[in-house]
DNA sequence: AACTATATGTTATATTATAACATAGCTTTA
DNA sequence: TAAAGCTATGTTATAATATAACATATAGTT
């Protein structure tokens, strides 16, 4: 099981973490003979710099700040484009909203711990889990390309009140 | 582990299967002493002449068809969060569009199999995909209050061409 | 019949996402 | 290095999805 949901939900080093997933992009963007460019390293930076999953729009709005220019929709949905198509950044379907990837190179299982308090959002990815829904599909005979996993409910800080005032 | 593959996948009576949905509803509303007015079965009704989810907009039209008369969207925003909140209905967030709900009475897991094909969607519910779900939330000390499986693929049907012209 | 709660009608607008076409900036090759 | 071709971005407009706010009607209760 991998999961980045004691790094979410704890204190942490935020600027160390971001670094390294940019670097990771580089990487990865550098194997695929595809260009991080700056709006797109923009995007991503923005990202990881929340664990809350972010809107287009919020997006939009933060760039704009960054760069002090105007910036319109599409900008933002071409990047975040480019970067789900890379595995760096994934969709939230049912928040409207675009999340960093923290294991960007794994074949996983896209499971999203999403809490309703703070409303941040943890990642995790099983095998078991992979294998068991494959085999529900193959006794129905459909074929099991991708998945998505949203959870719902309460994440360990919000449960232990420690975001209370 | 509980579907409805087999019936989506195949040919079946499709007048009978949705009969027997409404009158389902009827019980389950008696239940809870809701009201399962004309526009809200209008619209249940909708959603099971077709197997493939619809979207808000596409409930107008048909509903304003049905009707001959006018529909706003608030109509069918309502009407149908009345029915998603009875649990006969649901949301499937990835296609901004809803889907009746073949067993309504059994608490589930809501995995759902999206043909990328034809467009279909078919439900199944496991314990097993919910306690492994829940033993996982329990390792990194999250609250599971619910969750949503998307599983994009390809049904029976395409698989075999049956589609095909 | 009057009262209350629930449901619907109506208008306007917010939010999310994309289409279409123009411009700019790399990259390759001549 | 100039031209060509591809990739990325800018710009404008608009499509598609969803909700807010307030008015009216209908059903159920006293």
């Amino acid at each position: 099981m991998l999961t980045n949901a004691r790094l979410v939900h704890q204190p942490h080093d935020h600027v160390r973490s971001m670094n390294a997933a940019i670097s990771r992009a580089h990487e990865i963007c550098a194997k695929s003979n595809a260009r991080l460019t700056a709006t797109r390293e923009a995007i991503l930076r923005l990202l990881w710099q929340s664990h809350q999953p972010l809107g287009a729009y919020q997006l939009q709005q933060q760039l704009s700040k960054v760069t002090d220019k105007p910036v319109a929709p599409p900008t933002i949905y071409r990047a975040i484009e480019f970067l789900i198509d890379l595995g760096l950044v994934h969709r939230i379907p049912s928040l409207n909203a675009f999340i960093g990837c923290p294991f960007p190179n794994s074949n996983h299982s896209n499971i999203f711990l999403i809490c309703q308090e703070c409303k941040t959002v943890a990642e995790m990815a099983d095998n078991r889990v992979n294998s068991l829904l494959e085999s529900l599909c193959d006794m129905v005979n459909f074929k099991h390309e991708n998945q998505i996993i949203e959870i719902f409910g309460c994440c360990p800080n919000c449960k232990s009140g420690v975001n209370d005032e």
